[in-house]
DNA sequence: TAGGCCATCTGGTCCT
DNA sequence: AGGACCAGATGGCCTA
């Protein structure tokens, strides 16, 4: 009986840091809880689309970090993902397939024009993609408030209580930001991109989303060139292992 | 009803 | 020796 109770408790401990990491990858809801591989998966692409984006120094797409998000995802997943991003599921799984995209009108491209990012691959393990247009570059930050500003009852922000103290560089320079009252899985916990950074645009909003000082230039100001290549190679290396 | 997902129990192995 | 970790088995719940 204890060692069932210890292993209980066990696995209700590693349960409880797939929920912490529910929270921080995209598509967060209390609803529809990703399931626990799938919820690895997305963390798994996440992180690399991220630093993917830290290696190019470019800012893709929403659509091609949508699909590079939904990498070897299930469709149910790929669909809330979609959902939660306001695209137009339809077109974007007809991307995914590889055929021909006509970008539907959608609230995405309504607002947000098509922007060609070449250099921008795929996670391993994946084939390439390549259905985006050339087009005017749009604002990247303004795509991610959006979505995270999104009131949709099904897709909601991660909600955070309690102060916040600035924001912090990690490691590998990828802006994050720092809570100083834990939620329930421990201090100093480090959020990377999930938080929109936005130049100049007043205090914390109430989506407890951190906005820059006017003269930086997410994300060229954040990092250090030669650290995050080297920190994609070693990602990368890991992923292809 | 089948399949997916999950929690729990349990025995084995490894580590301190 | 005791705890952590792991994997297989089992049964419950839910959905298509």
């Amino acid at each position: 009986m204890e060692a069932n109770a210890r292993e209980r408790g066990r696995m209700h401990g590693l349960n409880d840091a797939l929920d912490n990491l529910r929270k921080v990858v995209p598509c967060y809801s209390k609803t529809q809880k990703l399931s626990k591989i799938e919820t690895l998966r997305l963390a798994k692409n996440y992180i690399w689309a991220l630093s993917e984006i830290l290696r190019i120094g470019k800012r893709p797409d929403l659509l091609t970090f949508v699909q590079n998000l939904c990498k070897g995802l299930s469709q149910p997943t790929t669909n809330l993902v979609a959902g939660c991003l306001q695209l137009n599921a339809r077109s974007f799984l007809m991307g995914q397939s590889g055929e021909a995209v006509h970008h539907a009108r959608s609230p995405y491209t309504s607002i947000y024009p098509p922007y060609h990012s070449p250099e921008l691959s795929t996670p391993p393990g994946h084939g390439s993609l390549d259905n985006s247009k050339p087009g005017k570059p749009y604002n990247y930050c303004s795509t991610y408030e959006s979505f995270y500003e999104s009131t949709s009852p099904e897709c909601t922000s991660p909600q955070f209580e309690g102060p916040l103290s600035p924001p912090s560089m990690n490691y590998n320079g990828i802006f994050s930001l720092k809570q100083e009252e834990a939620l329930d899985y421990g201090k100093n916990y480090n959020y990377g991109m999930h938080y929109c950074a936005v130049p100049g645009r007043g205090p914390l909003g109430q989506s407890s989303m951190f906005r820059l000082p006017t003269d930086s230039h997410f994300p060229y100001d954040f990092h250090l060139r030669s650290q995050s290549l080297a920190m994609q190679d070693e990602l990368n290396a890991v992923f292809h292992n």
